[in-house]
DNA sequence: CGCCGCAGCTACGGAATCCGCAAGTCTCGA
DNA sequence: TCGAGACTTGCGGATTCCGTAGCTGCGGCG
C-alpha cells in the first residue's frame, strides 16, 4: 500500500530496440518498470492506468501505451479466471504423454484441441504434460482415448483425474 | 461479434437466496447470464460494463453489480497472466507426490508455500500434483528436496521440469 | 560534426466509463 | 394479502479512457 516508485527512468539503458520481438521470438526482455506494471495488474486486472502510473512513477498515457504493447506482444493477457468446477466443467485431468519421434509436432496438435487448457514439454518420465478440461466423463474419455492416443507419435499416456483443486494463483513476481 | 442476448430475465428461477455462499461453500450455481458475463471477461478482462451489458442483454449497472458479486464470491478473478519465463522465473516444474496418511493436510502445507502456483489432489499413480515456479535451479532444488520432501506424510516425489510452455489459455466456456 | 528518424514520455481536451444512490419490479414465504 | 429480499433500471457527477500533438534522448549516417 505504500506506493514507492519502482524505478527511475532509464532503468535499463541497454538494448531498447528489441520491441519488434513478437510472440514467437525469444524473450522480449522486460525492464523493471514493465515488471512493476505487470505486478499491479496481477493484483487487479482492472486497476486504472492513473493508479498504476502513480505506483510505478509514470504518467497515465505512458502506462497505457506500455500495457497495450505488452498485450500486443503476448507477454501478458488480462482475463477473468475461474474455478472450472463452478462454471460447469466437472471433469479435469492432467495427462502425461510419451512420444516417439518429433515431440513438438505432437505438442502442436494438442495445442489445437480446445479441451487442452495447458500444454507443456517436460523433462522426466513424460515428454509432455497436458491439462484437460471436460464437461463429463464421456467427454474426458473421448478426448484421451480417441483423440490424444490417436495422434501419430504418441507412444503411451497416463492420466491423473482431478479430485480437488486446492490452489490456483496468478501472482508471479508479487511475492 | 453478433451480440445476441443470452437469456431473458428469470433464466434460473430456482434458488436465488444462496448468494451468501462464500468462497468456501459448495458451488454457488451460476445462471446463464453470469456465465455469459464471465465469457465476455475471459475474452478481455477490461471490457467496459456497458459493452458487456449489450452483449448479454443487461443494463450497465446490473452487469457491474453481478461482476462485483462474482469477484466477492471468489467465483472469478480478473488478473494479468504471463508466461513466467518472460517475467524472469526460469525454472518451473510439475511435481507428482505420493502421500501416506492424510492427503489434505499435505495439500494445505503445499498451498501455504508461495512457490507452489497450483495444487491439486488427483486419482492415479500420484496423490497430489503441484506446479512450482522458481527463479533458478538452486531455488527449485531447495523447494523440492528441502521443503516438499520434508513434509510429514510425503512418501515420494517425481519431478517434471518444464522445457517449453506451449499453450496456456483461460477460455473455459468460450468454445 | 550536424542532421535525420525512431522510440518513449508528457500534456491535454473531449468522449466514454465508472460508481453510488434512489426508486421500481418480481418472487417467495409468512 | 402483505412484507422482505434480491435484482433491475435510470440518472448525475467524478473519474477514467483514448487519440493526438509536442518534446526529448539516442543511435545511425552522410
Amino acid at each position: 500500500m505504500h506506493s514507492e516508485p519502482v524505478a527511475s527512468r532509464s532503468a535499463d539503458p541497454k538494448d531498447s530496440r528489441d520491441s519488434r520481438e513478437s510472440r514467437n521470438g525469444t524473450t522480449p526482455h522486460l525492464d523493471a518498470v514493465s515488471l512493476a506494471i505487470i505486478e499491479q495488474l496481477q493484483e487487479d486486472g482492472r486497476r486504472p492506468y492513473a493508479a498504476i502510473g502513480k505506483a510505478v512513477g509514470l504518467s497515465e498515457a505512458a502506462v497505457r501505451q506500455r500495457v497495450q504493447k505488452l498485450l500486443d506482444q503476448g507477454v501478458m493477457q488480462i482475463v477473468a479466471v475461474t474455478d472450472p468446477l463452478t462454471v460447469g466443467f466437472r471433469r479435469q485431468a492432467m495427462v502425461g504423454i510419451n512420444v516417439e519421434g518429433d515431440v513438438e509436432s505432437v505438442a502442436d496438435a494438442l495445442t489445437a484441441m480446445s479441451e487442452c487448457e495447458y500444454v507443456v514439454m517436460t523433462a522426466g518420465s513424460f515428454d509432455l504434460m497436458v491439462e484437460i478440461v471436460c464437461e463429463d466423463d464421456d467427454h474426458l474419455l473421448e478426448v484421451i482415448n480417441r483423440r490424444i492416443r490417436a495422434l501419430p507419435g504418441v507412444r503411451s499416456t497416463e492420466s491423473f483425474v482431478y479430485l480437488k483443486l486446492k490452489k490456483q494463483t496468478y501472482m508471479w513476481g508479487t511475492r
